[in-house]
DNA sequence: ATCTAACCGAGACGGTACGTCACGTCTTACA
DNA sequence: TGTAAGACGTGACGTACCGTCTCGGTTAGAT
C-alpha cells in the first residue's frame, strides 16, 4: 500500500510525494474521465507523469490505489453535518447523504467501483471489509438513536437494515431509492426497533 | 444476445445449438474453475471447443454470456419451496434461501460477478435492472405477506428492505448475515409492516 | 481449373457461365481496386455476388483464378500490330509492346502479380512455366528475324536476351527500360546476332 | 527498418541486440523450413523467443526483415572470387555465381521471395529499387569491362543485359539457364560492345 | 567530499488477450 | 446436382496492457 510505516534514516534518496499525489489525482481523474473498467495501470503512470515501475512500487492494483484515494474523503463527506433532535430527521438526513455520495460524489463512485472489484477479486472484498468507508458514519448514527431504540438489533443487523435498502437498488439496478421513500424507510425503522423485542 | 428472434426459412447455414449450449456450460464451468476475472473470452471459447469468432458472433462480452447462462436457473433455485403459513416462517424461510443463493449456488456466484461487472459498466448495470433475476421470487413472498401487513410501503421499498439487509453485508463485506439475524430481520420487517402507517 | 473438360449429359444441374465469367470479372476488377495482395477469395466471392463454395468449387487460389482470366487476354495484347520490314523496327516495336504491355496493361498488371506468386508458391510458378504468355508471341518476332540473324543463339537464350533486359528492371526496381534504350537494347541484339558466331 | 539511428544518451532500456539477432536468424530459418508464404509475424517471433510486439517495434513487415537480413549477405556473395584477365572468362564467372546465388544460396532465395513481395506491395518494390543487392557486383564487373567496350551502353541497359537474361527465366519459368548459355550469353554481350556504336 | 543506496523518468523486454479478418468446410433452402 | 447464403472451427492479424528489466540521473544519509 501507499502509506506504509514511516523509516527513520534510511539511506538512499526518499518517496517522492509528488509523484504519490500525483498518482493518487491521476486516479481521481480517471476515474471520472474513463471509468474503472478502461482505467489502467499505464494510463495512471502516464497521467500522473510518472513511470511505471514507480507505480507498481508502491501499489499491487489500481483497486488499491483507488482505496487509498478514497478512504480519507469518504469519512469527510459523508460525516453528517448538522444532528438534528429529531431522530426520524437525523436518520433521514444521513439516508440522503448516504444516497448522495454513492449517486454523485467522486467518492461515492469509487466506492462502487472498488465494491464491483470485490465481486471478482478477493483481495479487494477483504480489503473493504476491513476497510468499509460506510461504517464509521453509519454506527455514529445509530449510536445515537440506540436510546430511543430499545429494540434496536445488534449492530451488524442494524447497520444492514439501515444501510442494506439504500444500497442494494443502486447496486442491483443502477436505481436510488426516490427521496420519500428514504423517509418512509428511517420511519420504519424506528417504529420496528422502537418497542423491545 | 445470444437468443434472438426467430427466423423463418433464412438461407444458410443455422445456428448451431451444440455451439450454443457449449459455450454457456463453459461459462459456468469457468466461473467456478478461475473466477470472473481470469475468464477471458478466448477461454470460453477454448473450453467451449468453440471458435473465437463464433462467440462474438452472438454475444459481446462475458457479462452478456454469464447472464444468459444465469436467467433461467435463478429463479428456479430461488423459487420458494413449501410455503408455511407462519409469515415470520415463511419470509426467514425466504431469505435463507437467498443467502443460500447467493453465498453457495453456482448461479449465485454469477450474480454477484455480473452485479460486480455492473458497476464498472453500465451496459451490464442496465441488463441487470432489467432482467433482476431476484425480483420475482421476492415480489412472489411480498405478495404472500401483504393481507397480514396492511403497512407494507411501496413496492420498490419493501423489496429493499427485505433484500437488502442481505445482499448489501454479501457485497460490502463478503459476509452473510448470521442464520439468526435472518430470523430477527424477518421479525423487525413484519413488526414494522404490521401496523398501518 | 476454370476450364475443365466438357462433360456430356451429366445429370444434375449445370454448371453456371454466369457464375464463371462473374468471377473471372471480378477478379479483374479487383486487381485494379485493391491489388493482388488485398484481393481475397471472400472478396472476389462477394464482387461476383457469387457463393463462396462455388469459387472453391472450381478453383484452388486466386492466382489460378487470375492465370485463367489472364490467359486469352495476354496474347491478343502483345500481338505485334504491324510487322515492318526492317528488323531493328521491328524487334523495336516488340520491346514497346512488351514494355506497355508489362506497365500499362491490366492483363501485364496480373502477369506481374503471378509472377510475383510465382516465387512463393512453387505450384503457381510451375503453371506460369508452361503457360507463359509472353513466351509465343516473343518467339513469333523471333522467327522473323532469323534470316536475317545467322548468329542468333539457340531459342531459350535468344528469348532471354531479347525479353530478360525488358523484365528485369520492371521487376527489380519497378522501373521500366527508357525508350531509347529500348531501340539501342535491339540494334545491339541484332549487331550481336547478326555474324555467325 | 531495424537498423536505425544511432541514439546518444536516449533514456529508457536500450534496444536489445540479442532480440535484433534472433528475429533475423529466425527469418533466415524459416524461409529455408517453410518457405516465404507460410512465414508469419507470429511465427518469426515464436522461432526468435520474442515477444510479438518487438517483432513489430522494429519492422513493418516480414519483407522488411528479409531485407535487412539479407542485405550484407548477398553483396559478400556476390563479390566476384577472382578476376580473370580474359573478359570472357571474367563476365561468364560472373554469371555464374549469380546464377547460383539465386538458385541456390539462402540469401538468394529470399532476394527472390522479395522479389515476389515486390510485385504486390509498392513499398516493398520501392526498398528493393533503391537496395537492390545485385546492383553493386553487376556494376564492378561492367567497370572492368569497359575499357575493352567502346560500345557498351548506358549503365542501366548494360546492367539490364547483363543480368536480364539471367534473371528472366529463373523469375518467369523457375528455370535458370544452362550452364554452356552462360558461356554464350557472355560472348555475345562483348560482341555487340566490342564495337563502338 | 566522496560513497552508497534507494528513488526517479523512460522505455524496451517476453507475454497474453483483445476484437477482426480470411481461411476452407459444412449445412441449410431453393432451382 | 449446382447455387447463394451464412455459420462453423481455425489461426494470423496488429494493438494494448501486463508486470519486469535496464538504462541514465537524482537525492538523500553515511563515511
Amino acid at each position: 500500500m501507499g502509506g506504509g510505516a514511516e523509516r527513520a534514516g534510511r539511506p538512499g534518496r526518499p518517496r517522492s510525494e509528488d509523484a504519490r499525489v500525483a498518482v493518487l489525482q491521476a486516479v481521481d481523474d480517471l476515474l471520472v474521465d474513463v471509468g474503472y473498467a478502461a482505467m489502467t495501470m499505464k494510463g495512471i503512470a502516464e497521467r500522473a507523469g510518472v513511470g511505471r515501475q514507480t507505480v507498481y512500487r508502491w501499489w499491487s492494483t489500481k483497486a488499491e490505489i483507488l482505496l487509498e484515494a478514497v478512504t480519507e474523503d469518504a469519512e469527510a463527506e459523508l460525516a453528517g453535518p448538522a444532528v438534528a433532535d429529531d431522530p426520524a430527521a437525523d436518520l433521514t438526513a444521513h439516508l440522503r447523504a448516504l444516497t448522495a455520495f454513492l449517486t454523485s460524489a467522486p467518492a461515492g463512485l469509487a466506492y462502487r467501483a472498488l465494491l464491483g472489484e470485490g465481486q471478482h477479486d478477493p483481495v479487494v472484498g477483504g480489503l473493504l471489509g476491513h476497510a468499509d468507508p460506510l461504517r464509521a458514519p453509519t454506527e455514529a448514527v445509530l449510536a445515537r438513536l440506540r436510546t430511543s431504540c430499545p429494540g434496536m438489533p445488534p449492530a451488524p443487523l442494524a447497520a444492514a437494515q439501515t444501510v442494506g435498502p439504500v444500497l442494494a437498488p443502486l447496486l442491483a439496478a443502477a436505481a436510488p431509492l426516490a427521496d420519500d421513500l428514504l423517509r418512509t424507510h428511517a420511519e420504519l425503522l424506528l417504529r420496528a426497533w422502537g418497542q423491545r423485542g
